[in-house]
DNA sequence: CCAGAAAAGTTTCCCCTGTAAACATGGAGG
DNA sequence: CCTCCATGTTTACAGGGGAAACTTTTCTGG
């Protein structure tokens, strides 16, 4: 019993099962500020057991966002791979699909992107987090370089995009992109103009 | 002396003292995580003092998202109005004032938009909120009239100017604009491929 | 001018949290 | 079988938010 590192003493992989707890409760919540205690209590565990498996609360909120990432990336990545064939519609997509992860998960998106989760403070959030983002920068590589995209330089492509699109899924997620005030599909119209700005002109 | 409500009684104004010590803590740190007893504290009252002038902690970090608001529109304001004529120019100097505010004030801004200081619950917070929206509505408005910006949908192009604004304020605090990686200058680079979306052509 | 009354502050209290330390347990290897 | 270490549990402590009761000012009306 060697091959991964947490497996069934005890509990029976309690690490996985405080992070599934907590995930669960990242879901219902809008906020993620729930407290290390009740993870435990929830779990089934005393509140002390948790920190036979992360250092510290920091470090559980840590790994939950690391998660979070992997998911996110996951999400992005299907959408542009099934998506139309179109650079810009591709684009569309990711980026939607972004702000649909942050609507479904509004709770785990805000700790993913919150000063706490300190990405400085860990190699492997870090890591995820940069994996995430490389999904966004080979799309626009890609369009780049088959003509889709104008030739900018690539980071203030990366950082105009990434700025409209997390920008749009802190707005949807504060319900401040109302159909009524924004039109049928608010994301839609916002994402236009700032492609209008990235595509060459036709 | 029915005119305002805090006047001075046994402190002095300690309604602002409590406010003026919680600004000064927010300026310091890049994180707002400060408890109502350290701000107590700090102005030299017991740690129950506040509630007297305070609900409870939420809405004394209403009360300062609500300041934080009026100072940026404040600054934004002027920002337009002393900026060069050009509407594209006016676009760019309100957004930088925006950036540059949120770099100064890190733990303030954050708190401005987490969803802890909710502006559903506090009409005055939102109504500031609103009014600082609206300078950028109003620059819209106006450099669409006369015919600068394009005649899309305004809440179109506002959902997407201030998700810009607001998402490379988000990554110029967490340092994610490197001049190294993004250039000279980031943020003017990253503003342009949205002014191009923006701009009529020419 | 002098009671109240009400405002503003203080103390005390309770329950919660994060976290450290001491203690218990049970399964794996000698 | 027995011992060790990973895994849990209990106990303990500092600190926070907030309620309640008490005290001290300041204001107000008679």
């Amino acid at each position: 019993m060697s091959d991964t590192k947490h497996r069934s003493y005890h509990h029976g992989d309690l690490h996985r099962a405080l992070l599934d707890t907590a995930l669960g409760m990242l879901a219902a919540d809008q906020t993620w500020t729930f407290t290390l205690r009740e993870v435990a209590r929830r779990t089934g565990v005393s509140h002390a057991a948790p920190y036979k498996h992360f250092e510290d609360k920091d470090a559980l909120l840590r790994e939950l966002a690391r998660i979070g990432f992997v998911r996110l990336e996951q999400a992005m990545a299907q959408a542009l791979s099934s998506g139309p064939p179109s650079m810009r519609e591709k684009f569309v997509a990711g980026a939607q699909a972004c702000i649909a992860f942050a609507q479904h998960n509004p709770g785990l998106y805000r700790l993913m992107f919150s000063a706490d989760a300190d990405k400085g403070a860990d190699p492997r959030l870090h890591e995820a987090a940069m994996a995430t983002f490389g999904v966004l920068l080979r799309l626009l590589e890609k369009g780049q370089q088959d003509g889709s995209f104008r030739p900018v330089s690539i980071p203030a492509l990366a950082a105009a995009s990434w700025a409209q699109v997390h920008g749009l899924a802190m707005l949807a997620m504060n319900g401040q992109l109302l159909e009524e005030k924004v039109g049928p599909d608010p994301v839609r119209a916002a994402l236009d103009v700032l492609l209008d700005g990235l595509c060459c002109k036709v």
